[in-house]
DNA sequence: TATGAATGAGCATTCATTCAT
DNA sequence: GATGAATGAATGCTCATTCAT
């Protein structure tokens, strides 16, 4: 009788949990070979409920996108803000969100692995989502460029790069258990940023046998 | 009258076209939802036929794996390998490598975007492909950088950043339709091969706030 | 009006209902050539719920071999357990045997003929519920013919030979549709009994120009 | 080359490969789970050919059970028609029958065990076929029990009871190695016969507590 | 609010059977 | 005579979803 006595939650908090457990499941699994039921159990809650809250196992994996987009822009967006000038930014925003990409691993999987596989009412959710986070990470590379004259659209096709570099290091950390978020990004920086001030300052490269590429 | 001709062929032949409708399928709909008999009818045959030569749905998914890893791994060093010189070698290999990427995208989308989400057999397969091809572009850029001393592991890691950044590229192509893949390569390799080879040469860079980083 | 107010049943009741389904069409068809659908219609329910109460089709099959194992031995115990002396006892015991393999076709067609056939899990299940019919059987007769010196071993020999001539006996009853069970039964007690009853007392048969057979 | 000489067989032999390979499947499997490529592939020969020669899978299923119930009719006969007198012809017969029973496992089990349980046009076979059994053990109990004068009908009631006895005795066989069909007989007639001769003679047995049943 | 009971619809898999060669 | 290639038609099983309580 006083067993379970987490019953009877507010609303708000249920969904928490329902959206916890959905983003734990639709990480292992994928959204289709998930199971709603398993959601549930993980929730401790009954399926109805499920139901009752998000209305379609589409909807609840909807709210998991959207609250996981909405998480990593936050803290992406807050730790820029704390920095004094734009390269600390840069370097602070990108830390951040290497550290949510590596540290949340499970909403990080359903955003950017399994989500923009899909169609219907959840490629909306997904698009908005992933640009929000994409236009944030140009953002701040745009900035912290701005002693160097980036050309117009160069900002988003760094960013492109960058979080699919981060994503795809988060396996080689899986094989590198000693390396932190932290000394991983600053060996990306390292590679990335100071080639793009040198190529911004002119030392440009060129496919060897074709000089007529290089702009 | 020259409709159904084809009817009867040896089964080395059907066996690649389930496989190309295989691709085809799995790539647009992902596993779970891709359903045998859509890809039965796109190849133009019925569905026992699927089961006849691949035994299962899952077998015909690793059968996708392999032929696709094999592909872009063959296509990949065979472009290197005509190359003259390590440079050369390295911008042919990887710009192959981006055609491959960028052109055959059901392929890579299956090999790249869905099938490591999967477990049992699966992965085993997926992991030996995914090594291979990370393997070989770690040889190339080990090779492309032997003028300068590449610290050991170092390539690897250049390398899953590399493959990662080509794959969120493909995204950004979608939306650019202008550019080529050739292109594309150009602008990678700028932003992160001047910057390698700066690094190398001495030319650090550091967390602003924390020089205790940089090594 | 009164034709579907049975519906929402507490678990109990529709496992129940659909072993008694099952019992029927496995009895009908055999093992193989039944169909869940065709059970589940009518049992009244839908599959599904075939499958949440009792997991595959071979999970119902076991099911009903328990319960029919079980029913044939507890009738059976009943019986000779209300009788007085031995002799009444294996009498009782007997004709309640011989009333359930005439009376219960389909659950005695299940246990005894169909369900031996097969291997897997039900083997296990099958073995147990007609090694207890067996041994129940083989307890009242070494307990019935208590007067005389019964060799070890050969009540076991004899409940198997009654065994398989009540069965067999159950096809000439369908022949001969006026005849009751309890009139097989002493015809069938008959036959053996007092043969039986002979052989301990000294009266054996040998083979006729053999008499190196007999003991 | 020399390989698979014993092609081009004439069609008879062919057909007895086939129902040899078809009884030992049906014997392992049941009806429904044997599957006819199993069974081609133990004949040595192509699925095509078994459809060639017996139409269908229950045209072969009907010729493994024709073959097997003219097969231990005459077994039976035989042995019965080379003794001499009455009860030796008996003896010998039964014998036979019970030989059968334990040495044609596989025949025995298609024909006794699985056949009965189906209907359509292989119903009409196996009907003949345990018919004919049946008959000629109920003419052998007739003709060796001449000299008492035996109710009409009873022979076939005595057959049944044998023939279940001796199909029930083969599961006790099984987990009695070290026991010959022979002596198996003798047991079993000592029960029945010995029994059989004095109930003819006047010494019937009545349930306990009523007389009135018995005759 | 919360849940046990129930199902429609769909999918992977299998198999007897038939052609084309 | 013999077979590899091919399929129509089932059938076991699952799952998102709903309802009665």
């Amino acid at each position: 009788m006083s067993d379970k006595v987490r019953r009877r939650l507010p609303r708000e908090v249920r969904e928490q949990q329902i959206i916890d457990a959905g983003i734990q499941v639709f990480s292992k699994r994928g959204y289709h070979a998930a199971v709603v039921d398993e959601i549930a159990d993980l929730a401790g809650i009954s399926k109805p409920m499920v139901y009752l809250y998000f209305g379609s196992k589409e909807g609840l994996f909807i709210a998991c996108i959207r609250r996981e987009g909405e998480r990593i822009t936050a803290d992406f967006q807050h730790a820029a803000g704390a920095a004094p000038d734009a390269e600390s930014q840069l370097w602070a925003g990108l830390s951040a969100f290497f550290a949510f990409v590596a540290g949340h691993r499970d909403g990080w999987v359903v955003l950017y692995r399994q989500a923009p596989e899909m169609g219907g009412d959840v490629a909306a959710e997904v698009n908005r989502q992933r640009a929000s986070v994409m236009t944030a990470v140009a953002a701040l590379v745009a900035h912290g460029m701005n002693g160097s004259q980036l050309p117009p659209g160069e900002a988003e096709f760094v960013a492109h790069a960058l979080v699919g570099a981060a994503d795809s290091l988060t396996d080689w950390m899986e094989r590198h258990p000693g390396e932190s978020a932290e000394r991983v990004t600053v060996r990306l920086m390292n590679m990335v940023w100071v080639g793009m001030r040198n190529v911004l300052d002119g030392e440009a490269w060129a496919p060897p046998s074709a000089a007529r590429e290089a702009e």
